[in-house]
DNA sequence: CATGAATGAGAGTTCATTCAT
DNA sequence: AATGAATGAACTCTCATTCAT
């Protein structure tokens, strides 16, 4: 088939997508426009036409993943009725979109690293978003007497950190372990299912504590 | 006090300190190798000089620092008689080494976001090391039946998660806490001894758990 | 005339051409590619987006060379009925060559003085068939009875050695000419066309004559 | 036995030795004054020590090579009695020296390529030397009716050209054997004195015929 | 919408040369 | 006489971005 020419919003879509691979393999700056101009098949100057540059487009690519797995979230959150089927809710769809979309963890974690410093403001109240969105079932448990001492800053970070970090560092920790030389286990079979219900374990005991 | 000149040791750990703070607030690619000259205020070429090129720079910035909070944790946990004491000789001092170097938690992150792809053998095997002393930590718990379900990998991204995030965000989680529209604490007054001793606390509950 | 634009075919030659002159007057080494875009007025980057690099381009330029030289002589060889003739075209030809792109002598030459250490494969074999074609004339002379003695290597590079240094000579000649201390003539008037005769009366002699 | 320190003839006659080498083998700009200094063990500032710089430690390469070789073949040529003793003297003893010295005939044939632009000045004259030395030779020939219509300049370059091309292409040619395509022979195995009584006989017919 | 050509700024790296000891 | 440190100017190559068609 040859191939589609002039459909704007799935030439739109693929320079997109092709950005988030790109982006989250190799970092902003490593990352060139012809890169992703070849992975899409897409004409270089496309990508100005449609995005005003290469900021603008990684800005792009971050919102709407951060807009997506709020949504994620938020439906999952919907459904729940207690703090906890709440927090189990926020982990595992969590952790679900990360393995879906790979790119995710790498992208958040680069981000977070960079003292926010130019992080584009619509990131910024999108990532704020989903924190807010935990806080809300945090202060809820809170308030109905099962969840003490809780700052959920930390525990956020405790959360996502967990899961981020484990996902992108599946290639090392597998590495790790054929070394042969120490033994201890670095989880390298464990998938992330089992991964996001022990983290869900163990914030649930954390949480659930009262001091 | 005029300039030191043709002070060999001293050029090079110049040399070495700006790029330490250069390439944690930019990342290597964003990092040029005249930022970090003029940063230091030492003739390019001398980096090239004294490191093979950039990327030899970078490594023996991350393995020194590897191995120095290596030593730091080592020292402390040496001190400890019992695992809980381990753990927070462990989780404390990280603490107060990514204070003292404050550069140290986004290069770290930033590294683990890579998926180790281009990760210096060397600086591999310092990480793992860490790791390891954590790994032996949690098992000698596990051992004196104190500890219970135990993934050693998982808890140890948790922790060093948390940690490094807490650090990087600062700025961030500033800022969030400035715009008035949500009411939710970010923590952004926390110092590091406390949310250290938070972090530890939790991991405590957490791991003294019979599931 | 104002310069055309974006005349891709146009830009792409222009910069071959002005390559040949300068690799040919100052060596591959000592030439820079800001040089080049220069001499034919061209954006740097543009040299890199027609050629590879500076090696892909001076290869482009030394097989174009090659290839050309070649046809000149095999058209003219065609032509001819017999040995002699056969040689008097390879080396006249070969001349006239030779003076029309005053560049290509020397870059033969210093290609030659290389020990072919990295020579591009692509160029060795251009070279190669040149020399078949000489080799080819002098063993039909020997078949037919009229050339004795022959090593064809050796008279092929009493050729073109010959002729490629005297037309690099060319200015030292001139110049050893103008001082009066000795009285030698170094041929500083001689042109090509008496060049080549002179040199292939003298081959003919030399093959011709049984030992 | 520990290295030999302070002996400035020593040294100084090493760093010319190990620029003979590199130069011949890298060419004057691809060999850089570090290359040197590593070589022949010596401190680089002891290069711009005891010679100019490298422009100057070039020229003296040329220079006592040029010496050497007049004179090896002055000599030789002194014990000839007629023009065809000296005519091979001079082959002869060229084409010694160029086995001795296997970096002379890299050396000359690319100087000779520069169109001798920036030659230096007593290079130059070294180099005029030889080819008088040659024309004498011619010259006596003639006057004792044995040489016929002789060019010296053309004859000179004649040989040198094909014995230095000669030695420069073993191992082009001695590749270009092993490819099985086409059978012809490069002379691969020919040594120098082989080449060079070949030159000699040649020359020597090429002169000798009466047109 | 789409494309290939063009641009200019800058990045990493090398190197001849000099300085201080 | 000798050495390691330092310098500054190039040089190759890349890349985000824009222009012309």
């Amino acid at each position: 088939m040859a191939k589609q020419k002039r459909d704007a919003k799935l030439t739109k879509a693929n320079i997109l997508k092709a950005a988030m691979e790109l982006f989250s393999v190799k970092s902003f700056d490593a990352t060139t426009v012809d890169d992703i101009a070849v992975h899409c098949n897409v004409n270089k100057a496309m990508i100005y036409y449609y995005y005003k540059n290469k900021a603008g487009l990684y800005e792009q690519v971050m919102v709407t993943l951060m807009e997506d797995i709020y949504n994620d979230i938020y439906i999952e959150y919907k459904k729940s009725k207690t703090a906890l089927e709440g927090l189990k809710a926020f982990i595992i769809t969590y952790s679900l979109y990360a393995k879906k979309h790979l790119y995710f963890p790498a992208l958040l974690l680069r981000e977070l690293s960079n003292s926010g410093a130019h992080l584009p403001e619509l990131m910024f109240f999108k990532m704020r978003k989903i924190f807010f969105l935990l806080s809300e079932i945090l202060e809820k448990g809170v308030k109905d007497g099962i969840f003490y001492d809780v700052k959920p800053m930390i525990i956020h970070f405790m959360i996502i950190g967990t899961i981020n970090l484990m996902m992108t560092t599946t290639p090392i920790r597998e590495k790790a372990m054929n070394l042969e030389d120490l033994n201890v286990d670095t989880c390298s079979k464990c998938d992330i299912q089992e991964i996001a219900n022990y983290v869900y374990e163990k914030i649930k005991i954390m949480l659930e504590k009262k001091v």
